[in-house]
Parts: C-alpha cells; sequence; structure tokens
DNA sequence: TAGGATTTGTGCGTATGTATT
DNA sequence: TAATACATACGCACAAATCCT
C-alpha cells in the first residue's frame, strides 16, 4: 500500500472514530486546515477524506459555510437497523467462515474484557468494546461485500446507541452485552455460525427496542 | 442542489453509466485531463469524481500510472449476486411501498419497451432497459438505506452480467427477461410486493446461473 | 444595507512516482 | 543504467459563497 493509501486510511479512521464517537458531536463544524494543520498535512489529502465521509453520510460540506457532522435522522435510522438485523442474519448463512481457535480466542478476549468492563461500567470504553465485537462477528462470513455493507450501516447507526445510552441504565446494558457474548461464545464452540448470527440479530432488535423505549 | 453538486452527480452518473455499459473496458486507462477537457472543467471537480468511484471499486488510482477501470473477479462476484438475491426479497419485506397507477403504468411502459426490444434484440438497448426495470424495482421499498445498498451491488455487478451476454443467446435472454416483467406486472397489480420481490430474487438466481453455465 | 472575516471550491504549477527507450 | 515522457498527488493562491457586525 502506497504511503498516500497509508496516510488516507489513517486520517479516514481517525476521523470516523471521531463522529461515531461523539468527540464530533452532530453539527459540530470540522475545519478543514485546523485538521490539516493537526494532521500535518495540507488541505487536499485531508479534503480527500472529508469527501468519503461525505459519500457515506457521516459530514455534509457547504461551500461558504464549512464541514457539518449531520444529525441522525430517527425514523431513517430505525430502518437502517431493519437492513443491519437482516445483514447480520446473513452472516450465518452466506459463505460461513471456518470457527478456528485463534477465532475462538478472540472471542474470549472481549469476554474477558466485558467482565472487567461489568466491574466498572463506562459507556465510552463499552462503545469502544462493542464495536471491537461488531468487527469480530465480521470476520465470519468470507463474503466481502457483505462485510462491506455492514460495516457501512454499522457506523451509520453508531452514534444513536452512544446517544441513548445516558437514557438507558448503563450497567444493564453491560449485563445484557455479557449475556450476548457468553451466547455467541456457546455458539460457536458448538460450530454453530448460524446461531451466532441469530443471536447477533436478536440483540440488536432487543436493543432497538430499549433505545426506541 | 448546488451548481457543484449538480455537476459532480452528472460527471459520476456520466462515468459509471460508460463504465457499466463497458464503453471503458476493464483495465482501460482515463486520464483525468482528457476528462476534464471533454466536461470542460479543471481536473480538480473531476479528481473529487473519480475519488468517489475509487471508493466504489469501479477504478483505481495509481501515482504515476494513471486511472485504470478495475477488472471485475468472478469469485467475488457471485458473492455480491448472492447478497443481491438476498437484498431483492428484503424489498418486499422492509418498508414496502404503495403500489399506485403511477407505479403500474411505469411498470406497462418497461413491457412495452420489452416487446419493442424482443422484435429487434440488441445487447446495449438490453443492458439499459434492464437498468430502468431496476432503478423501477428500488421504487418498491421505502427503506432507503436498502435502495442505497443494492445501487451500489448492482452496479458493481453489472458489468459481469454484459460480459457474459456474447456467451448466451440474446433473444433468448430477452424472452426471459419479458417474462420476468410480465410475472412482476401480475404480482403487483395483484398487489403483492412480497411476490413480486421473490420473482426478482429468483431471476437473479436463474440468470446467474446461466451465465456459470 | 454594506462590508469584512471566514469557509469551502477551483485552477494551476510543481513534486513525485512509473514505465519505456 | 540513465534519461525522457507522462501520469497522479500535492500545496498554494485565489474565487465564490456565507455569515456576522
Amino acid at each position: 500500500m502506497s504511503e498516500a493509501a497509508e496516510r488516507h486510511r489513517r486520517l479516514y479512521e481517525a476521523l470516523r472514530e471521531r463522529i461515531c464517537l461523539l468527540d464530533y458531536p452532530p453539527g459540530m463544524r470540522l475545519s478543514e486546515a485546523t485538521l490539516a494543520a493537526e494532521f500535518g498535512t495540507s488541505r487536499t489529502p485531508l479534503r480527500r477524506v472529508l469527501a468519503r465521509l461525505e459519500d457515506e453520510g457521516l459530514v455534509r460540506s457547504l461551500h461558504g459555510v464549512g464541514t457539518l457532522v449531520t444529525d441522525v435522522d430517527l425514523e431513517e435510522m430505525w430502518q437502517v437497523y431493519d437492513l443491519r438485523m437482516e445483514l447480520a442474519q446473513l452472516v450465518g448463512r452466506l459463505s460461513p467462515a471456518a470457527v478456528t481457535p485463534e477465532l475462538l480466542a478472540q472471542l474470549s478476549g472481549l469476554v474477558e474484557r466485558g467482565a472487567a468492563l461489568a466491574r466498572r461500567p463506562e459507556a465510552r470504553a463499552f462503545a469502544r468494546l462493542n464495536m471491537e465485537f461488531f468487527a469480530f462477528g465480521l470476520a465470519l462470513t468470507a463474503n466481502e461485500a457483505l462485510r462491506d455493507l455492514s460495516e457501512r450501516l454499522y457506523f451509520r447507526t453508531a452514534r444513536i446507541w452512544l446517544k441513548s445510552i445516558p437514557n438507558l441504565v448503563l450497567a444493564d446494558e453491560v449485563d445484557i452485552f455479557r449475556r450476548e457474548l457468553a451466547e455467541t461464545e456457546a455458539a460457536l464452540r458448538a460450530g454453530d455460525l448460524e446461531a451466532a448470527a441469530l443471536i447477533r440479530r436478536a440483540h440488536i432488535s432487543m436493543s432497538v427496542a430499549r433505545m426506541r423505549g
């Protein structure tokens, strides 16, 4: 990978994370010049990153105004969640990956971190762990297009979840998440990828219900 | 919509169509300077369009070499088709749209053009009609994310279909397509969107089988 | 209403990378 | 191997749009 492409990926992932963790809340104005200075580049490569984020709906650039972090339309987001649930289930049916010891070890690591989180619940750490569990779920299918689309939708809804956290009981959410991890581990140890996918779908569904509550 | 955004959309759709209709075949080198001159802009806005096409996997820019139209990896494409089939079916389940007289009239227009095509089969006209029928199918769901993702996948596989046409019997393909149009019309006149979606899925499945021959 | 400050969008010269002779 | 040609990537200066005083 070229040096330029490497930098592009780095800046893109950095900005995407800041947006999805609400470091850059909806409506915030991002300055090309400021960000370029922070990352030690000129505006040109940075604008290339912002263009991508704009194509993905995370920011919107307005001539003469600035680049604004988009707000999330709730009605649209519930539709996105509907679709995410279907894709999550498809992970178990389309080109399922082999359940390797490495995969199980990775999941064990997540379970352990879930336990640590339960001892000291904290929204931001929870969001990160959730994000990593999502990435883990993608590894369960060999269908690259499915992974791409799932990722696209995930980062489109990730902010909703973090915004809803203050209205939920954090400790309860962590407990539910730990149960999902445990259930997933049981399914994968049994080599049942489809079961793992159904568990994922079920938990997304219940999570949406709690958020809409 | 701003003038700049309008131009962006125009250039993007023009280049996407050229790539998907194989006017720009895989491997072809696109010149930023030449395209910019053709569309009467400088290289800067054109590069913005190429960046988007690159993010979508239709071209690949290499420093010092040029911007190349990507080739399609067949094994990956069959996976994309797997996913397209699932999404096509979802159109009948997620936020189904109302079957309006306007929609039926639009479909009748497609049926008529299908008949005209049958009288004088021609691959390029077929490809265009196919593309319009796809767009029609998107109108059947109100789930915007589902429309976006379906479109993304469609334009990623459209070239495969056109490349396979020489290996198939064009007149047969047109006949099959006309039957799909007729079946779809029957389903929608009965107000059965889910049936229409299943027909679509079935025909994508059979089309893939013929292409893989 | 006017004008200045600030922002993104554009155009172009140059740097850098690649392929060919 | 070196030189030449030519492509994209980059940085900067300026144009155009918007906002605030």
